[in-house]
DNA sequence: CGCTCGATTGATAGTGATCAATCCGAGTGG
DNA sequence: CCACTCGGATTGATCACTATCAATCGAGCG
């Protein structure tokens, strides 16, 4: 699962890290070789839709949103990023949607045709590269597949893949607020916060603030729609 | 739009794969080369949801869809694909979803094993791939955007979207059932049926049998309520 | 201390799912 | 050739869920 992020890309330096089982982020040392790190504060652009697209991402501390908007001027929050997660890396020349830092926040910055460059060189990361991509892929259709489900499978699921990409056991600190939770799954703020309402009266968590509680983790699991989690990587 | 993929990956090299015009499948000439063509019968399953993923496939001609059951026993329809857009592409290894032909449907099939190698060896193959996968990660994220928006909305994306990828401009021949737009777009089939009735009272189509006639295309364009659309590829 | 933004709770309305019934076209067998 | 059958398509009636509007509350901050 998501647990290991950590152990991958937070451990030791050498270029060379080893990407450890069960990773959902690709090994990148070169990012950190070859990238400029950066520190954002709360709210502050990364990038904005409709830039050019000349830089990818990674996340080395907090938390990064990526929104747009609809032509009914709607925002929608399409992906927060976790340590150790990349972002920014589009199809065409510019980004399709901004990138803000949630809480103070460090990423580094690595140039799309120096990654081309690397990745053509080093078959490995190619490798890496498509796991990851894929892996975007199916989190963009898990969230498809969430359109059809109610608020409180939306609820459910999103704090479980929250704990799980955060490596987190029974609390787990939500930096984002409840608008943008509403962005993100496209629900209205006032349901969050209902939802999340229904979910302590269950008692299945608790809340503190933006923090939840997870008081019966294997009933949320059970309320979670989403499919079988994908296990392991691409075999080359 | 989306035709410029064509211009920029389909200029025609070496051998085969009449790839037609509009196309946003990648040029892979290698598919035909390595792979073997079959043919499947209306209905006729490809591959199986938790099926060891060996093989990749292109459409020849047919359609394709590939469909997944919820927890909760529902149908969902993931994707459609038309001729020259790849499936089967999986990021572990087994299938997450089962895949069907619809219609008399022929596919060409390449071993995954086969295609990494020759993607290692060609950066060109390479980089058609990562195109490819980043589109399929954009139209995942269309869906779940469209997730927000009503019965209109959906199936006027629907329509349009359809029209593009089989470059049709006036008659667009649907060969899957109200059931299955249904479960590919989150809806019931009955207000699929009702929102054609909408459409047609509005006078932007006409239908015949599963045939849709399309009277008034900038006004549907203007129901879909999707974001702008990506314009050319990555640059390597 | 007042301001402001986010969080929360309440009341109401709209959209689409669901249940139900009928219609229609194609294939089948008598 | 025609009645039968069956799945998909269509139309109608009702209900649940969630968006929306509205109001209050609470905490951080100048």
């Amino acid at each position: 699962m998501f647990q290991d992020i950590h152990a991958a890309t937070g451990t030791p330096p050498t270029p060379q890290l080893p990407l450890s089982d069960g990773s959902r982020a690709p090994r990148l040392a070169q990012f950190a070789a070859g990238g400029r790190s950066e520190l954002f504060g709360p709210g502050h652009a990364i990038y904005t839709q409709g830039e050019a697209a000349s830089f990818v991402y990674q996340v080395v501390f907090g938390v990064v949103r990526t929104t747009m908007l609809t032509r009914h001027g709607r925002r929608v929050v399409r992906e927060f990023y976790m340590p150790g997660e990349i972002f920014g890396l589009e199809r065409n020349g510019s980004y399709t949607a901004s990138a803000e830092a949630i809480g103070n926040t460090r990423v580094i910055g690595c140039e799309r045709m120096r990654l081309a460059r690397l990745a053509a060189e080093d078959p490995m990361l190619s490798v890496e590269l498509w796991s990851w991509l894929l892996l975007n892929g199916e989190r963009a259709e898990h969230l498809s597949l969430l359109g059809r489900s109610n608020a409180i499978e939306k609820i459910a699921h999103f704090l479980v893949d929250m704990a799980q990409r955060t490596s987190v056991n029974r609390r787990l600190e939500l930096p984002m607020s409840r608008y943008d939770i509403a962005d993100y799954l496209g629900l209205s703020s006032e349901t969050v916060c209902r939802t999340f309402k229904t979910l302590r009266e269950r008692g299945l968590i608790a809340t503190e603030g933006r923090s939840v509680i997870f008081l019966n983790m294997r009933d949320l699991r059970r309320l979670d729609g989403a499919p079988a989690q994908p296990q392991s990587v691409i075999q080359a």
